[in-house]
DNA sequence: CCATGATCTTGAACGAGTCAAGAAGAGGGG
DNA sequence: CCCCTCTTCTTGACTCGTTCAAGATCATGG
């Protein structure tokens, strides 16, 4: 269960102060993963009655910058959230659907981070995505 | 060189028809490699004096689902195209500036692909995005 | 409890990309 | 070689995710 306690928590952690709206869009990321920037918008209106949309768009840059969520955007899709942060996951996402799931990469801790000619930059970061079909999508 | 008949015959072999609007982007993603549209439709335009930013949307999408071109698309970024396709490699993004590179993958022909947990997805192609800083914006 | 600066509300704007209807053109059949 | 048909291109409007801006509200340190 994540309490308001523990979300306030982890914004005074980041330094950043604990209002209402925050609470509630970390909330909704904490338990939709891989929610966009709507459905956040929805599950914060639940929580609050009322939340405009920009509040929204605000609280996840800073969760983002803060590092508290990590913003995912396969390409042709618009911007999702998701609270896993800090360790070194990938996803798989669904061609036809836009499904998105979590995978460990199978290679080791740092997968692929080592490019084999990196044209003078400095590389911190590799990112993996899987594209293919989910269950839901192979059946039908 | 890629000639018009060249490219022409790289139109023909996928089973499109040669108009002038392909052509001309056709050689403009080929001669611009990680040009966003817009630049593409400038290249178009320099050559033909006139083409419609519809045409080189609906020309675009109709090569990369042909498979003479690859879209791709960093988060925060618009659609990019490139000609090299069918080989497995990857790109470092500019995290300042959004420059572009290409990259081989170091850990063999089919980096990554094995998830290790695939959540029943099928999945047919990994996609690897090194995140970093380039040359130019380390020198400020 | 107050002051101050961050954060939220409201409402408008932006821009990449898409939709739709009709004109133009590519390419096969006569 | 020309015409017909279906694809492709032009024009122009429009959608939708996201951002900008100005003023009101609220969290936090003193």
């Amino acid at each position: 269960m994540t309490t308001n306690e523990h979300l306030a928590g982890l914004l005074r952690g980041v330094e950043l102060r604990v209002t209402q709206p925050r609470l509630a869009v970390l909330a909704a990321v904490h338990e939709l993963p891989h929610a966009d920037t709507d459905a956040i918008l929805d599950a914060s209106r639940a929580r609050l009655g009322q939340v405009s949309h920009q509040a929204v768009y605000d609280v996840l840059r800073a969760l983002t910058a803060a590092g508290l969520v990590r913003r995912i955007q396969p390409s042709g899709s618009v911007a999702r959230y998701e609270s896993r942060v800090g360790d070194n996951h990938h996803h798989v996402v669904c061609r036809s659907c836009g499904a998105i799931a979590d995978v460990d990469c199978a290679v080791g801790e740092i997968p692929c981070l080592t490019a084999s000619e990196d044209h003078g930059f400095t590389i911190d970061e590799a990112e993996v995505v899987y594209w293919g079909t989910c269950p839901d999508c192979k059946a039908s």
